[in-house]
DNA sequence: TATAATTCCGACCGAGTTACTTGGAATTTT
DNA sequence: AAAATTCCAAGTAACTCGGTCGGAATTATA
């Protein structure tokens, strides 16, 4: 399961508002500034995002979006779910396309099974709040040398 | 990075080839069959596999494949790398699409190389003799109820 | 109230990938 | 000579991906 790039662009902008929060709205020109998007494809993307509750926003004249929850109750793979869905799905689950006729009989099987369970750890087990501590250690480190 | 069909139809050959050797070599119909893969894209896979060394091929009437290396030698890794490429490239490495112009600075990045890890440890610590092996004790455990 | 600035919505689009198919050449056995 | 196989390269239909576009709805502000 590859991420794809819209996936990364919701993760880029949902942590730009996780740093911004408390100070208002931000709006698709700064955040796709800020982190290299393509405007209007940002644009689906926040509304997406908006749809499944991640994000909140304000219409009209400085109108702009708001991160909905808590940083530290947003996890990486909640957030992959919603863009790319399933999590390493390989060929079990219901609505997986080329499930293999094999039926729960097939070799690979626990392969695909661990491979999933260990990708769901790994992103289950960080949140937005994580990644902002991690890149505030990064920073600190950085002034230390 | 999810698995392609190809890839497992490659596996699937793979193993087919392991559970026949020692008896002679094997036709793509036959495999085919027994494996449920459309027999001229079974063909393609073949002859790359046989390109990267994995299969030997006898050409001519009564021709066919055999596994060209010791089932144990062969992992699983292996072969995903082969037909689908790096395992769990996300926007790392050189070749890789749309890496991000973050250059090792992207906040994501030691998820990415946490999912990577984990994966080729899984894919790369099983043999195609692992999977024969876990096929035979599930067998047993058949019979035994 | 008019205007400007923003989000919202859905359709569209080009390029690439994926899962095959096809036609025919080369090779080998019988 | 004929039949059966692998080998090779091109073609193809459907889908996905990354992104664009036009315009409607909403809101703040002059």
């Amino acid at each position: 399961m590859n991420i794809s790039v819209k996936c990364r662009y919701a993760l880029w902008a949902l942590l730009e508002l996780a740093r911004r929060r408390g100070n208002g709205v931000a709006q698709i020109p700064e955040i796709a500034e800020a982190q290299g998007i393509p405007p209007r494809f940002l644009e689906n993307i926040l509304n997406e995002m908006r749809r499944s509750g991640f994000v909140e926003s304000r219409r009209g004249k400085s109108g702009g979006f708001l991160l909905a929850r808590a940083p530290a109750s947003v996890t990486v793979g909640e957030v992959i779910r919603h863009i790319d869905g399933e999590i390493g799905a390989v060929c079990e689950g219901e609505k997986t396309p080329y499930q293999c006729r094999l039926e729960g009989k097939c070799v690979l099987l626990p392969l695909w099974r661990q491979a999933k369970t260990a990708l769901e750890k790994i992103y289950d087990g960080n949140t937005l709040q994580d990644l902002l501590d991690a890149e505030q250690r990064a920073r600190a480190s950085d002034y230390a040398i």
